[in-house]
RNA sequence: GGAUCUUUGGCUGAGUUGGUCGAUAGCACCGGUCUUGAAAACCGGCGAGGGUUAUACCUCCCAGAGUUCGAAUCUCUGAGGGUCCA
């Protein structure tokens, strides 16, 4: 959530920062005269509740005492009906900004480009260049099922389109992927952590992805839980409404975990192949710091990705997505684009992102700061996609022959 | 699934004949005295949000609703936890 207190302070500076992000003058406006109307409401509502404690004390007193409360009573009721009608007005404007409040994205950072969507976003480096093949790549799901690793007619028969089912040396290099990024990011120092799949709403309204993008989320409606869509909900959520101590600071974390997206906004974009499915597995990277150090944790988790992209000797390259291209939470993002020799173009792999204090206030994670209370910077980033590892791996290590090697970091984990 | 108990500030834990209780105490934590330094001891501070220049003031004792002039304390519903019976 944007801070209001700021919004309150510079409009100006925060209706312009969030042009940039799309979001309109005339909701940012909105915003502030419900955050106004708020307040006179508040300060109605706790005027009259003053009076009222006032009177509900000396009553007690005039019973003591024995004196008679009949005045009184009638001037306590009074205000009581009065008491009753400015709290409806209170809970009326508390929502209405609430409900506005919680659908307007976080302010991109100054240093953030400005664009209208991926096609401005700015490549920062490339990583090792791709090979020279002396055949035609073939795209991934050729491969994958002439090596019978992925069955995508199966996944169809059990669940639905965009689910696959991996056999043999397909799941093996699954399992395999998930434990070398597991030990990879924990010789980085991130801890292992291993989180429910299932959350609450709670918990998705901390990270941002509700009440907007529900369209998104599996539910679970009779109890009106969720299936996750990565492993930020749960890892990020872990600290909610908490006041952490500094010197547990920064917290760096990574859990893998199955991931649900419905996908609602993607219909017809990579129907083939695993590239877009509706359940995939992902390791993930969280941080918590605080404000000071989240753009040191950013760099070290943009790099932590790309080195392991790397060690798998994949090649790839980093893009800070433009304002437009930003995600809803995300004050910076870093993608990681991996080459794939069958599509002949860089794709999405990772995406690393700041959210400053976005999260943090709508999950009320703070610390400790000296002698109040701050709110911590939350960042997330995947490392890596394991189903978009495997695309990558199929594409760029296939043989002539159809065969695939397996990347030489990978090979103590498979036998 | 049935019965019963329970849910208080970081933790433990008072408070349940309704009214100076937003709340006792211990631990933890922070500051100080003492010490070469540390520990112990002693002194002081110590829940959160809003509001204010700062006070005042308002809200929060699992969540929601109710009774009452007034609820942590009573009633109902729901959620979490314990125990017993299935």
């Amino acid at each position: 959530m944007i801070d209001l207190k700021l919004l309150q302070k510079d409009f100006q500076g925060v209706s312009a920062k969030l042009a940039r992000k799309g979001v309109s003058a005339e909701l940012i406006d909105d915003l502030k005269r419900k955050n106004e109307e708020l307040k006179v409401a508040k300060v109605e509502y706790e005027t009259l509740q003053g009076a009222q404690n006032i009177m509900s004390k000396e009553f007690g007193i005039y019973k003591k005492e024995g004196r008679d409360v009949n005045e009184l009573k009638a001037k306590v009721d009074a205000n009581k009906i009065k008491i009753a009608e400015a709290l409806d007005i209170q809970r009326e404007k508390e929502s209405a900004l609430e409900s506005l409040a919680m659908s307007i994205p976080n302010i991109p950072d100054d240093d953030v480009p400005s664009g209208a969507d991926e096609n401005e976003n700015i490549e920062i480096r490339k990583v090792l260049m791709p090979r020279e093949f002396s055949f035609a790549p073939k795209e991934h799901w050729e491969l994958a099922e002439k090596n019978g690793w992925i069955d995508f007619e199966r996944g169809v028969k059990l669940a639905t389109s965009r689910f696959s089912v991996a056999f043999g040396m397909g799941a093996k290099l699954e399992r395999a992927l998930i434990n070398f990024m597991l030990n990879f990011n924990s010789k980085r120092g991130f801890e292992e952590v291993s989180v429910p799949a299932i959350v609450n709403r709670a918990a998705l309204e901390g990270t941002g992805q509700l009440p907007k993008f529900e369209d998104d989320l599996y539910k679970i409606h009779e109890q009106e839980l969720f299936l996750i869509p990565t492993a930020e909900v749960p890892v990020t959520n872990l600290f909610q409404d908490e006041i952490l101590s500094p010197n547990e600071l920064p917290k760096k974390m990574t859990a893998y975990t199955p991931c649900f997206r419905k996908e609602a906004g993607a219909a017809g974009r990579d129907t083939r192949g695993m590239i877009r499915q509706h359940q995939f597995h992902k390791v993930e990277l969280v941080a918590i710091t605080k404000p000071e150090d989240s753009d040191r944790v950013f760099d070290e988790m943009v790099q932590t990705a790309s080195d392991l992209l790397s060690a798998l000797e994949l090649p790839h390259r980093l893009m800070t997505l433009c304002s437009g291209d930003l995600g809803f939470g995300a004050a910076k993002t870093v993608d990681l684009e991996v080459w794939l020799p069958g599509q002949n173009s860089y794709r999405e792999i990772s995406s690393v992102s700041n959210t400053r204090d976005f999260q943090a206030r709508r999950a009320k994670i703070r610390f400790k700061d000296g002698d109040k209370n701050s709110f911590v910077h939350t960042l997330n980033g995947s490392s890596l996609a394991v189903g978009r590892t495997m695309v990558a791996i199929m594409e760029n290590f296939q043989n002539e022959d159809g065969t695939i090697t397996i990347p030489k970091v990978l090979e103590p984990y498979i036998n």
